[in-house]
DNA sequence: AATATATTGACCAATGTGGTCATCTTTGCT
DNA sequence: AGCAAAGATGACCACATTGGTCAATATATT
């Protein structure tokens, strides 16, 4: 089948199930958008389970190719965080829906794909997050700052980031370069907030916080 | 008519149409929600559209009375986004969906309501986030960081925070004062991020960015 | 007791549902 | 060209759900 086509399918299945949950999600609408036949899907797929279930499958190797692409040697934690900001941006070029897919199946609840659901997804990302984090160099970051703090506010900052750009640009062929550049200031102004200095000229540290604060190694999650 | 019996009904309904969207929202899940009859809901309403408008005019009601209690003495602008967090949280306790609500009307398509609801949302809030910023005093802030970015990761912040605490407690009674001190550290972060000095000790800024970057007045957006 | 007001849920025509399958179209091979 | 295999189609089905009605019942007020 022309990978197009299957794409397609893919994009308009995962609206729908956004849309409307499992189980009031319409077939119907499903192949009016994705230009098929009823027929068609239901020769691809058995029945609509069928459909659902290999819909979170495929997320969840989209998902996983994010940690492959991953650079582990970048050991900068917002050039770290800008790597996934920018894959995660370029998968939604393709599959603009895949984040809020697996989103939509945390609060799906109806009764035939509850239950497997959670199975599937405890077995799946039991350290997603921690992945990301991996060989982080966590020596350069201010001592007087709580790292799960800071990255919350990083992490929140490119989420709201990403969200304003998307809504932007709604048909985005490319990231352009100047979205990466606005991106790059938020990078900066962030980097001169939580690290100790830069130059050696912006907001040093008093000697006396250096130590005082220090309960996180330099390894530290 | 009870006030809990209306409560029930308004969050009953919020619930289906943001569940569901409007044409797909089931008036009988509705009243199974809120344990009242059909015939009842449909005597309160003429029909389903009518019920539709009136939740957004209640809806924008209630968002309407954030800007009334908001004190405009305060000119710190990190308290006035704190004050506008807190008076958001309360408003969740009493009407879990409002905001989810206002915002499903942005991505409503269905024919019966799109152009109504479009007429309304533009009435409506044309000037609605400056209000948030009246009477601030900007003079405090870094000189060398753009006021929007700054609020944009300072909003971004406030709403990935609320989302956590969202999240973290289902049925929250109160909003207790571990929440509120969380939320401090939070803040005090990005003060020492943002402003040029607390006591004059930390993040003193050199004497040469002082004008080099002050395209911003004191008083401006 | 009698009147007025709220509330109910069985009921309706209409629409939509997931899924089937005989039929038609395209493809690849000789 | 001829033919068979594979793919695509949409009318069709039994059934579920829809928004909305209204005679009947329950509750409140006089």
């Amino acid at each position: 089948m022309k990978p197009e086509k299957q794409e397609r399918i893919i994009n308009a299945a995962m609206k729908e199930f956004v849309k409307s949950g499992f189980e009031k999600a319409s077939t119907n609408e499903m192949v009016k958008d994705a230009q098929i036949s009823k027929g068609s899907l239901f020769n691809y797929f058995t029945n609509k389970k069928d459909l659902y279930f290999f819909l979170i499958k495929n997320a969840v190797n989209i998902i996983e190719q994010i940690y492959v692409e991953i650079d582990m040697n970048e050991r900068d934690i917002f050039e770290r965080i800008s790597q996934v900001g920018f894959i995660k941006l370029n998968i939604q070029k393709k599959y603009p829906l895949v984040f809020d897919f697996l989103k939509s199946l945390l609060e799906e609840d109806a009764q035939d794909v509850k239950s497997e659901i959670n199975q599937l997804l405890a077995t799946i990302q039991k350290d997603g997050f921690k992945r990301i984090y991996e060989n982080i160099d966590w020596s350069k970051l201010r001592k007087d700052i709580e790292p799960e703090k800071a990255m919350n506010i990083l992490n929140w900052t490119m989420t709201g980031f990403a969200e304003l750009q998307i809504a932007k640009i709604k048909s985005f062929e490319d990231i352009g370069t100047e979205v990466f550049n606005e991106w790059d200031s938020y990078k900066e102004i962030l980097k001169s907030c939580f690290y100790r200095s830069l130059t050696g000229s912006k907001t040093p540290l008093q000697d006396s916080e250096e130590s005082k604060d220090d309960k996180w190694g330099s390894n530290c999650p």
